[in-house]
DNA sequence: ACTTGGTTTAACCAATTGGTCAAATTTACA
DNA sequence: TGTAAATTTGACCAATTGGTTAAACCAAGT
């Protein structure tokens, strides 16, 4: 029964996804997962061994989202570094609207082991491919070098932009909860603004005037 | 014996802190607080009664590290904005290098359950008082009105500042083994020129020339 | 109808985990 | 020195957890 398989493992990967993104590998319950899938603990084992090889199913499909982007956008060399940034900001915060837990998941299963990276890397070869810095670094020092922009490296700058995008997502809780006195609408409008914000504050960091 | 007993909390909290920090509330195991503090695990609930008991109070003092922190600068109402970016991000990187893991440690866990926060207010009711925002947006104001500095609001530019010191610390494996090849001296060595890096980046981004 | 293959389930298991308890040990102090 | 209180320990426990197993189920081919 080739159908009801796929819809099986398809709600598996959904649920696993859901309850791992919010508690994390250790926090997680393979039971829980199968309440969540509606299916019996029992089968979750049938498809996935291991809760480590289900954990580690879910994490390549989380970080899957968010890597091949960045290398998307910045291997567009046609586009101006303003309209990289502009372009590269407005995708990616929405990206991170449609996925908000990901990245703090990522972030976190990574700090607590590093090592899963390089599993991920050696499964995933095109992650590795990311030496695209240089070809940035160089775009950047041409157009420094034409007085458009102020020298900057590549990797300041990615991790400048990637991060003015991504804070306020994974420290939600705490800067909605200090700034925002937890209310959580005036936090969404914050951050549908922030879009323009972030674009503006990158550009006028870097560009000469 | 007031001497032994205040020599076995603390190395409690030494050992508890550095589990926590590591593992998260569901990842540590009291057996292994109790390994690293040299102590027997039954002594670990003679002083704190529950894991949750002991988790509270590393939390609480992790927390305590980092935040009021940022009031103490933002508060000091005598420097100009330019200076109390400067002072701020200086400070506050050197305060993410003596302890890298509680930003990750913090967001992590408020991620898990943004309910804490509630109760640190509670308890310890001086994180409340961070109404410092009007009078930081009103210098902001002020000096945009002298053309000092764009137009900018203060619950963005302190995101900005604070992400841009945070974000390649608790990003840091993922930035390290994707931009750096995992290579841990090179990484500690563009953390170092960041200090200066990201000052110019903010200043610039504000500043009217 | 019957066999065969993958799929699903209930019941079960061993190991781990947070937590307890009574006894032993140490310390403070009269 | 004696004793009560605080501290420390080893042994233990109930609950939880990841994982297994054998049997039941079900769809498809013959």
């Amino acid at each position: 029964m080739i159908e009801q398989a796929k819809d099986t493992e398809t709600k598996i990967l959904d649920a696993a996804k859901e309850v791992f993104q919010h508690k994390g590998l250790t926090g997680a319950r393979m039971q829980e997962i199968a309440d969540q899938a509606g299916i019996n603990k029992a089968l979750l084992h049938y498809y996935y061994r291991t809760k480590d090889k289900l954990f580690e199913k879910v994490f390549e499909l989380a970080f899957s989202v968010f890597i091949p982007k960045i290398r998307d956008i910045v291997l567009s060399t046609d586009k101006s570094v303003f309209d990289k940034i502009n372009f590269f900001v407005d995708n990616y915060i929405d990206l991170l609207n449609k996925h908000p837990y990901i990245p703090g998941f990522v972030i976190n299963e990574l700090n607590r082991n590093p090592q899963i990276l390089v599993q991920v890397f050696e499964k995933n070869v095109q992650f590795k491919e990311m030496n695209l810095f240089e070809k940035f670094d160089a775009q950047l020092k041409d157009e420094a070098k034409k007085g458009i922009i102020r020298p900057i490296d590549a990797r300041n700058l990615m991790t400048n932009v990637i991060g003015l995008c991504i804070f306020p997502i994974v420290a939600r809780p705490i800067i909605q909860g200090i700034m925002f006195d937890n209310n959580k609408k005036n936090y969404d409008i914050f951050l549908e603004q922030r879009k323009k914000m972030v674009i503006d504050f990158i550009i006028n960091a870097i560009k000469v005037k």
